[in-house]
DNA sequence: TAGAGGCGGTTACCCGGTTCAGAGCCGGGA
DNA sequence: TCCCGGCTCTGAACCGGGTAACCGCCTCTA
């Protein structure tokens, strides 16, 4: 059983198939009683435009593509990376667009990956995340010519369009607010140093702290493993912090119940704030006080700007809403 | 810049467009010679073969499919999807196969991108999850004739070929463990009704019961919020349970916070067993018992018996190992 | 009544790669 | 010497749509 084609409805209407092709892309060209016809007969066949032969006139291919480049574990406790995918699925979805997926294990298999898809005519445009410092990707995607939008700082992203949060500016709420409780020494449990975003939280750590408290920084992976033993490890010192600020949920989970393990109750001996809020932050006790942003609709944003990029309009970086300090339970004055 | 095409390769060789595809497919009838010369010309000026017109001529997509049907806010939190998804990857990478991936609200959203899908010539295949109780996806997959992987029992999944793993088997040993513990009032927190999985856990748990202790099952819709709910109720109702089963670890979080906060310790006066185990599960205190599978290498067989399907291998339904129990620390024996 | 112009439709060719039927050439065996 | 077979390579057609150019017909206008 083939799949129908506009030669078959012109056949059956007694048509070219020129004819086929001006009514159901509603150019003129018809009459409308002709349109009428064909599109009945089209419906009732359930004929579908074959994407290739379209691609193949240099249409677009009405799909843009994402790889990613973190360990499948990493991908898998995340909630980050779904959360991402189904804001700009909601996008690209009305558009009918589709969206490539591919995780990869290193940058050059990456940059490999938009090769191929690009000379394949497979995607129309990229977005790029996980942002590194001098990052070889982008002069890649530069080269291609390819449409993309870096989901990360625009300081590091060279000419291609950029979406960011300003994490520096939730840093600093977060530091003051941890201040204003009285907490003089502040930890932050950090993920991947070579990450643009974990620099730039970083450096406004160490200002946001600069003559009011003391600040630590401990990098890790991002999983809970490594999240719970930085938590052992800043617990055991002889100065431990009151505070600790981590860069994801999990780690922040994590280091919950290390603390409950060593006996650090939380929020009287310990106050604990989680980046990114997620119902996780809520479900644990006590519940996390964390930073929240609304992660749907930063990915929902990012694939509008990509779908503009790829109608051939210009889009300007732009900055997203900054995450927010949500209070919850695991955040109180500091112990005296 | 225009991307090079075979007639630029042919142009540059000197011999016609025919020689090149056949050179560089591998095929006979060039010459080595020849063909070297061909290679050297396409590897220098990066070519690189359009899938469109690949396609045009029936070749395949060299593209999987895969649309899930569930809010955005679950798939952030469940691990399971991006682990699965993360081991299809795995497989499909090697192959250079792509995942196209779409996220919908509804059966006949979803039915409606399998039509889309196939009919453009986008995929050679899809993946099915989260099969239904008479689930309509599949007579429309059949009506279809697209190739087809069902992940999910294979007593619903009609003529298509399915992967599962004998939930009951885990089922059977879990309630086997707390019962020489000493436990005679399960409960479990177990997901969505209407999903064939679910029903499957459902009968096994009221079979494994049967006789030796008293069962009470709760639906939910996976979500951190009601699982932490159900176990409020569980944990006020008379005679509470002495252990919970919960169907995904999300929710046995949710209730290790609940049962923390209604000062019910763990494991001593509740024992709680989560269904999928991550990161999550050992990260908690105490940690959590959980039904261990490898989703990553259960989703890697599911594209293994995809990509066969594509090929026209004939793949009978195909059963995974069973989940097995992991015990950990939040179950013990029951209360007096 | 002839020319202009719009409508409705067609023919012809393009996109980039694959495939089929041969054509030309060479060497070897009868 | 002739014929056959195999190896290389080519022209043409094809896949399923899109599009430029053009053509006949009808109507309106000068």
């Amino acid at each position: 059983m083939k799949r129908p084609t506009i030669a078959d409805i012109a056949s059956r209407a007694g048509v070219s198939k020129v004819a086929v092709s001006y009514a159901l892309n509603g150019q003129p060209g018809v009459s409308e009683a002709t349109r009428a016809r064909i599109v009945a007969i089209a419906e009732e066949i359930g004929w579908r435009p074959n994407s290739a032969a379209r691609a193949l006139n240099g249409a677009r291919a009405d799909c843009v593509g994402l790889a990613l480049c973190r360990p499948a574990r990493v991908l898998g406790v995340e909630p980050f990376f779904m959360e991402l995918i189904s804001g700009i699925e909601g996008v690209l979805a009305d558009r009918s667009y589709a969206l490539l997926l591919q995780v990869v294990t290193s940058h050059q298999q990456e940059s490999e990956v938009y090769r191929r898809w690009w000379g394949e005519s497979r995607i129309d445009g990229v977005f790029l995340v996980d942002l590194h410092t001098s990052d070889t990707r982008i002069g890649e995607l530069e080269r291609l010519g390819m449409p993309a939008v870096v989901i990360g700082h625009p300081s590091e992203s060279g000419s291609l369009s950029a979406i960011w949060s300003d994490d520096g500016q939730a840093v600093r709420e977060t530091v003051g607010y941890l201040v204003a409780l009285g907490h003089r020494r502040i930890a932050r449990v950090a993920g991947l140093p070579e990450l643009v975003h974990t620099a730039l939280r970083d450096r406004a750590f160490a200002e946001a702290c600069q003559g009011v408290a003391e600040p630590v920084t401990v990098h890790t992976d991002y999983t809970g493993e490594e999240g719970a033993r930085a938590t052992r490890r800043l617990l055991s010192s002889p100065d431990r912090p009151t505070a600790i600020i981590y860069d994801n949920d999990i780690m922040a989970v994590a280091g919950l119940s290390v603390a409950q393990e060593m006996r650090v109750e939380v929020p009287r001996d310990l106050s604990v704030v989680a980046w990114d809020d997620s119902p996780l932050s809520r479900v644990v006790r006590p519940p996390l006080t964390a930073l929240t942003r609304d992660i749907p609709a930063y990915g929902a944003h990012a694939a509008q700007r990509l779908l503009a990029l790829i109608a051939g309009e210009s889009v300007p970086p732009y900055e997203d809403q900054a995450a927010a300090l949500t209070p919850r339970g695991s955040t109180g004055p500091a112990p005296l």
